[in-house]
DNA sequence: AGAGCCTTATGATAATTATCACTATCTAAT
DNA sequence: ATTAGATAGTGATAATTATCATAAGGCTCT
């Protein structure tokens, strides 16, 4: 058994008002009644693609990466999920099984409700329900637009957009610990972990970015977003 | 005006079926009773990325392309969508203005609701809502699926996919017309025209398809298939 | 019919990216 | 500590794709 299960109080969560304004105290004790939360270490795997979905997740804390493996051994990233965002999300209602594998890139906490009684919930309450999926067109349509974005940049305008997804997104800072490795960068752009390496490599001699190991200081911001933009 | 306005008696309609299952005979002829239908002849837009989101439209008849343009004049196609498709689908519940613009591909029929109506429904009929949800979420994922499918294969593979694409889900014949320009199934799969024309061509030279124009006969497909899945 | 514009088409060349080969560094496990 | 295996890093070369140039064919508009 690899995660524990404390029970928390709904009435002082947080994610109450996230995701559940339209659920009265009554539902959402019902909800919370069965919720646990999980917390996985660091490179562990989350969810597997093609285990059945019994399970509605969002994230409480930490940093996970979405992922499809196609054929041998090419992992695609389809993106990364931080605090509040589902997790099971894409396929949760319209496929029995996942569609993604999910995997901690930081130690993380995942809140798990039974889906059958999240299932139940929408079908009663309405408001739920559209709540619900306006989050999930929210989500999907950020993954869309996040790869239409990456698609037509080449290289070093990829590999600058990485960084500056995390420096502004994830962390919110222009130093940061990178939570991937560089095949994970490359799996995530659509190139190969060398190119990315030599991209990297080239930022620092630039004096664009530091590179500590995984560490990385944005020194020249502009010039990023010059290169994310233009190439 | 651009488009006609005849009612349709939603009763007998078979989009009833597809759409309104949890929704009752009263519902119904509210909804039904704000419905339009709007025709659009071949090339002509619909929705442009932008414009706000007053309507709620899906496919009766006809083929559609979704698509974004970044900057200048560089056009990405997202997805096309035929009958019983959404088309304001993605942003309809989570934007105040269409992401996409939607083109007619063919002469298309699209069916519009108004979207405050749909919306009203939704939050008193929490089936209608789960189905919409399914629904969305269905359309959202293959868009990702097949986003992800082209990025991992190269120049031939793509084209090949695309080719396979409309024989296999678009028209279900290994004979059609192609309804895009060489110039959209690049902007389609990521590559330049020059080099879709070009792999189009050596196609034809390794009798794998015949070419007339838009006229595409596929001759050899288990050969297409394999440079799909391999190159 | 002819002018202008877009699409299709093909070739030559340049740019971009992948592959292969090899080291170095780091991490986990004994 | 020491080895094994993954990750990071760099260079040379090959493969892939884009760009530029140029031309033929279609289409629309007058």
């Amino acid at each position: 058994m690899n995660y524990k299960t404390p029970k928390c109080s709904c009435e002082q969560c947080q994610l109450k008002n996230l995701f559940f304004s339209h659920v009265s105290e009554d539902e959402l004790f019902d909800i919370c009644d069965i919720k646990e939360e999980r917390t996985y270490t660091k490179g562990q795997r989350i969810l597997n693609e093609g285990d059945p979905i019994d399970d509605f997740l969002y994230m409480k804390e930490g940093l996970v990466k979405l992922s499809k493996s196609s054929g041998e051994q090419k992992d695609q990233i389809i993106s990364f999920s931080k605090p509040f965002d589902f997790v099971s999300l894409l396929s949760v209602f319209s496929s029995k099984v996942h569609m993604y594998s999910v995997t901690a890139l930081e130690d993380s906490t995942v809140c798990v409700l039974d889906l059958n009684v999240v299932k139940n919930k929408a079908q009663e309450n309405a408001m739920f329900t559209m709540d619900m999926m306006v989050r999930i067109s929210e989500a999907t349509d950020k993954i869309i637009i996040e790869n239409l974005i990456i698609r037509r940049k080449q290289l070093k305008g990829r590999v600058a957009h990485v960084l500056l997804y995390f420096a502004n997104y994830i962390y919110e800072r222009d130093e940061f610990e990178l939570p991937i490795s560089r095949r994970e960068i490359a799996e995530y752009i659509g190139m190969t972990t060398e190119n990315v390496i030599r991209t990297l490599s080239e930022f620092r001699k630039d004096n664009i970015i530091k590179i500590f190991g995984k560490d990385i200081l944005i020194v020249d911001k502009s010039r990023l977003e010059s290169i994310s933009e233009f190439g």
